[in-house]
DNA sequence: AATAGGCACGC
DNA sequence: GCGTGCC
């Protein structure tokens, strides 16, 4: 599912001040671990980013939703002296740069990248010295760490689709694939390939975990004849890992779901976001006396206890239900 | 007070 | 069971 925005995008004429926004945010979320400052901060930069005309005074930014004081002051030191004193600083630590940087090692979060910093561990070629340091899921994260910051264009992941279509439906012809994410919604390009499965026997309620773990297993043991390079993690009913198409190609990050047939719209309704669409509709869906979630689609009583879940077999019964006029996956970017 | 909440891993 | 990281 896609993030909001990209606060840094061309047609965005307050873009320094939401790059020194961003990058607030970031030392805020990775070096002092506050979770809070950093969504403050990017919830400015957002506000920002969508404001019509060019910001000229800490005040006059003040008047948009999510820009306090504090952020007024820096916006005032910013347009005056070209720089904000508080960035000038972070960028002089060089062991704040240093968890930044860990930090975009998947599967290596601020804690982890704090504990390395301290033990003296702060650059890649560290960390190729000190894989006894990391967990499965952070060596894959290094192996790849330049291919998975690279955008994934549409056609290659269309090519990847394909492939795994094929391979799954040799396996059985009664699979059902649905990749979901920002590339069902028309996307040029992707951060990452979301791929949902199901299968008619899928049921909620018969089927058993040990099976779902066989049939996970089975598919990815499939698609390892070919397509997937590594496995980050697998359960009953998630994987990660990695795939290629081939050696002069990047290596991609893949996640596949396996998802009860009953549920299943629900889900592809979810992961296809974007993130303010479901949101919208959710909204939508409580003013009409549903609640509706990744798994199901369930009327609200009277007491305020969700019932049963309605029955559904498309996207466009969910639609109908809650009364919302049908969107296509391209219409749902919000 | 602040976007949710679940899944998976490793200890 | 808890902390961490990811989605």
């Amino acid at each position: 599912m896609s993030k909001r925005k990209n606060p840094s995008e061309s047609d965005n004429i307050n873009v320094d001040f939401c790059d020194f926004l961003m990058e607030l945010a970031e030392y805020e979320k990775n070096v002092s671990r506050n979770i809070h400052k950093y969504n403050a901060y990017r919830k400015a930069a957002s506000v920002l980013a969508l404001h019509y005309k060019r910001i000229e005074s800490g005040d006059e930014a003040k008047k948009l939703n999510g820009i306090g004081d504090k952020i007024a002051k820096k916006i005032d030191e910013y347009i005056h002296t070209g720089k904000l004193r508080k960035l000038e600083n972070i960028h002089k630590d060089s062991d704040a740069q240093a968890i930044n940087l860990l930090t975009r090692v998947s599967g290596i979060g601020p804690v982890k990248a704090a504990e390395l910093v301290r033990n003296s561990i702060k650059t890649i070629e560290d960390l190729k010295k000190n894989k006894d340091k990391l967990n499965h899921h952070q060596l894959i994260g290094l192996k790849y760490f330049e291919d998975f910051e690279k955008k994934i264009p549409r056609t290659e992941i269309i090519r990847i689709e394909k492939q795994i279509k094929d391979m799954v439906n040799k396996l059985d012809p009664e699979f059902n694939v649905t990749v979901c994410g920002s590339y069902r919604r028309g996307k040029s390009e992707s951060g990452d390939i979301d791929v949902l499965m199901t299968h008619p026997s899928l049921n909620a309620y018969e089927m058993k975990k040990k099976h779902r773990e066989k049939l996970l297993q089975n598919i990815v043991d499939t698609l390892s004849k070919g397509l997937v390079t590594d496995v980050i993690s697998i359960g009953d009913t998630k994987f990660m890992g990695v795939c290629r198409l081939s050696e002069e190609l990047p290596a991609r990050r893949l996640d596949i779901r396996l998802i009860p047939n009953d549920q299943y719209y629900c889900a592809v309704l979810y992961f296809t976001g974007s993130d303010v669409f479901n949101k919208t509709m959710r909204t939508h869906a409580l003013e009409k006396g549903f609640t509706l979630n990744e798994y199901s689609l369930r009327p609200i009583g009277s007491t305020g206890v969700p019932g049963e879940p309605v029955p559904i077999s498309s996207e466009e019964d969910i639609f109908d239900y809650i009364d919302y006029p049908y969107k296509t996956p391209q219409e749902r970017n919000m």
